[in-house]
DNA sequence: CGGTTTTGACCAGCGC
DNA sequence: GCGCTGGTCAAAACCG
């Protein structure tokens, strides 16, 4: 698999409120060049919309309410972003139905139904410890003798630092490693993990890097867990190592409440428990991706909004 | 000291 | 039946 043309979606709008001004416009500028916008003079945006020292309070409580008008438009605007996403989504799950059932050949045999009971697919990548994610979690659509004796499978694609050796998926949830084998058709060794959050909690995760591309870490998980996740929260507000939680979104420097956007719980409205989500394509994975980009990257109100509402926030943070 | 990781041994399924 | 392979077990080592 071709993972290298993968494209980094994240917004990563989880701006420090206590960073020094310094710090951020590079750090911002680099996340939107990664989105595929054309860079921007950041200090340009700052230096014309910074106040006066001697400003008067009526002019500060316009910008506050500026800037909040602002975060508005952002907030609806990614609302927006988030239909599109279901709305591709949901066409990429059509598309994939119609070829699943081109090649439905379940087998009885243990080790080759494997390959063929992969239902729900993750892409995630990592970018200087934060994480990203758009991820498919379906229910099986095999036959129902089949659903009912074989546990839930999924497959998640982590990209990974080439310098990272680990095989560490971080999800949220706590496992433990019982085991390491190196299979046939891969020299990277293929870890063995169970889920010890909960003793009870039948999930069980395996982990092993692509032959295609060794920066790439597939993690399959089996069955579903029976408790709620233990350290989402944490992880997602840490952004250390690889979640699968997509990264936070604090709202505003008053009201720091965490949006998180966490695509793997999306069993929503657009979810059909009966759809096959065999998504071994790369390209399907690919056009999905570009899509969403390219309906970001190319929208200039979102672009204006984006900027106005950095420079607004660094300004309301001095 | 308790939990986790490592790693060799063991077991079961499958193909020949 | 035998060998190969993937998955699991469990004791020892490791770690905080």
């Amino acid at each position: 698999m071709d993972c290298s043309s993968w494209i980094n979606t994240s917004l990563d709008l989880n701006i420090n409120p206590h960073r020094v001004r310094q710090e951020l416009p590079k750090e911002v500028e680099s996340k939107l060049f990664s989105l595929g916008m054309p860079k921007f003079n950041v200090e340009e945006c700052w230096e014309s919309k910074r106040p006066i020292k001697d400003e008067s309070n009526s002019d500060l409580e316009e910008e506050l309410k500026r800037v909040t008008a602002e975060n508005k438009k952002l907030a609806e605007m990614l609302s927006v972003v988030c239909e599109n996403y279901n709305t591709l989504r949901s066409h990429l799950m059509e598309y994939t139905r119609k070829n699943g059932e081109k090649e439905t050949s379940p087998t009885s045999k243990k080790r080759k139904s494997e390959s063929s009971n992969n239902n729900s697919i993750c892409v995630m990548g990592t970018n200087n410890g934060n994480s990203e994610s758009s991820s498919t979690d379906e229910e099986s659509c095999k036959k129902p003798r089949e659903e009912t004796m074989k546990p839930k499978i999924s497959r998640v694609y982590v990209r990974t630092e080439a310098s990272d050796n680990t095989l560490i998926v971080k999800d949220g949830y706590q496992w433990r490693k019982y085991g390491q084998k190196v299979t046939r058709d891969n020299p990277c060794p293929r870890a063995y993990f169970k889920c010890s959050f909960a003793p009870s909690c039948p999930v069980k995760k395996k982990v092993q890097r692509s032959v295609d591309d060794q920066s790439v870490l597939v993690a399959t998980y089996e069955g579903e867990h029976n408790h709620p996740q233990a350290s989402s929260q944490m992880e997602a507000t840490s952004g250390s190592g690889r979640s699968v939680t997509l990264a936070s979104v604090p709202c505003a420097a008053a009201t720091p409440t965490l949006v998180t956007l966490d695509l793997t719980k999306s069993k929503g409205s657009n979810d059909s428990k009966s759809t096959k989500t065999k998504v071994d394509t790369p390209k399907v994975q690919q056009v999905l991706v570009e899509q969403m980009a390219t309906s970001l990257t190319t929208d200039p109100n979102f672009r204006a909004a984006l900027v106005a509402a950095i420079s607004g926030r660094l300004l309301h943070n001095n």
